[in-house]
DNA sequence: CGTTGCCGTTCAATATATCGAACAGTCTTA
DNA sequence: TAAGACTGTTCGATATATTGAACGGCAACG
């Protein structure tokens, strides 16, 4: 199993927009020798394999690391949010998920939308996380523990999810979030 | 912050208890060439080195991988979020951010605004974090890598922030997003 | 058109990694 | 005591990585 240091090198390199040159200048190195790198006509020594690195800048162990990131996906239509609570009706709640699986993610981001009167009711306690979000439309009630208050659009919010909360649309159209919380709790 | 090759290499072949000599050979270099490697008085092309660690075995990501793997305040009204990029004027970036002290916090959101034209600029800090978004108005042009592809109002995307990436206002109105990332990285 | 400026590549000169062989030290055995 | 079989280190010779300067290509500009 040989491992293309040239090829992998050039992706790294333009894939973050910079010239041989400018790379070399960073790094401390000529260009010449990141061209012969590239074509795989030297190999490189640690110590200005390291030098080259630093100046996109990669650590070592991510040059090194296993090929490809399985190229997870980045871009979602609006169509492709997935539906994760609420009837999605136009009577109630709609809560967008962006993706599907969470199972290896960090985040979980929603596109929250209420009709008038949509109450999540009182929540239960949640896992050990954060939460938060800005109000874009409507007007929003949100409890947390024993704090309330109304929050208009561009208004916002963050607390420990721990703390029992409600969301509650107390005006007399849509409302709509977007909100985050780590780690995804579902 | 460097990287004790030498070290590393002499620490890895004792514990396989190699020699020297034993080491060299199922590498197929000298025996010479391993003892100036640990002495850090040469630093081996890679070639070389992969050629050494293939014999006690042990992969080159192993090798440099770091010694261990990774691993209130409620309501905000609009006026609140702190400005925390860009000019805030009209004219063209704005990041507003839920709250000032993120150091004790695992989320990071913001409500960014982009005036026509508006751009993050092609270089970007990179940071071992993952974050999403939502776009609310305006076409926003994203590029994650080697993936770009402009979002409308609805649409959104998700990555690793380890991956160079851009923003950028293509359409003729002010552009609208709110965002997350964890953790907060400033 | 020529100039400027950037791009990646190539080449001879030089610095350095690597080799083969010899060195010194330790332990075992006769 | 010396010989043999290991250990890691050092040395001069050689292979190779790296340099600095040149080259040709391409696009923008006057």
């Amino acid at each position: 199993m040989e491992f293309d240091v040239g090829g992998r090198l050039r992706r790294l390199r333009e894939m973050h927009g910079l010239s041989q040159r400018e790379l070399a200048k960073r790094a401390g190195v000529s260009n010449a020798t990141i061209s012969l790198i590239e074509q795989n006509r030297a190999s490189p020594s640690v110590g200005s394999l390291k030098k080259v690195l630093d100046g996109i800048p990669v650590k070592m162990a991510e040059f090194f690391a296993p090929e490809e990131p399985p190229r997870r996906r980045v871009f979602y239509a609006a169509d492709e949010l997935v539906e994760v609570a609420g009837d999605g009706g136009p009577g109630g709640l709609s809560f967008r998920q962006i993706g599907r699986d969470l199972s290896h993610r960090a985040l979980q981001i929603l596109h929250e939308r209420y009709a008038p009167g949509a109450d999540t009711g009182a929540t239960m306690l949640r896992h050990e996380a954060e939460e938060g979000g800005v109000v874009l439309r409507g007007q929003v009630e949100v409890t947390v523990g024993d704090q309330r208050r109304v929050l208009g659009p561009g208004d916002a919010y963050y607390f420990d999810s721990r703390l029992p909360h409600r969301f509650r649309n107390v005006g007399d159209d849509e409302a709509e979030i977007v909100s985050a919380s780590t780690p995804p709790t579902f």
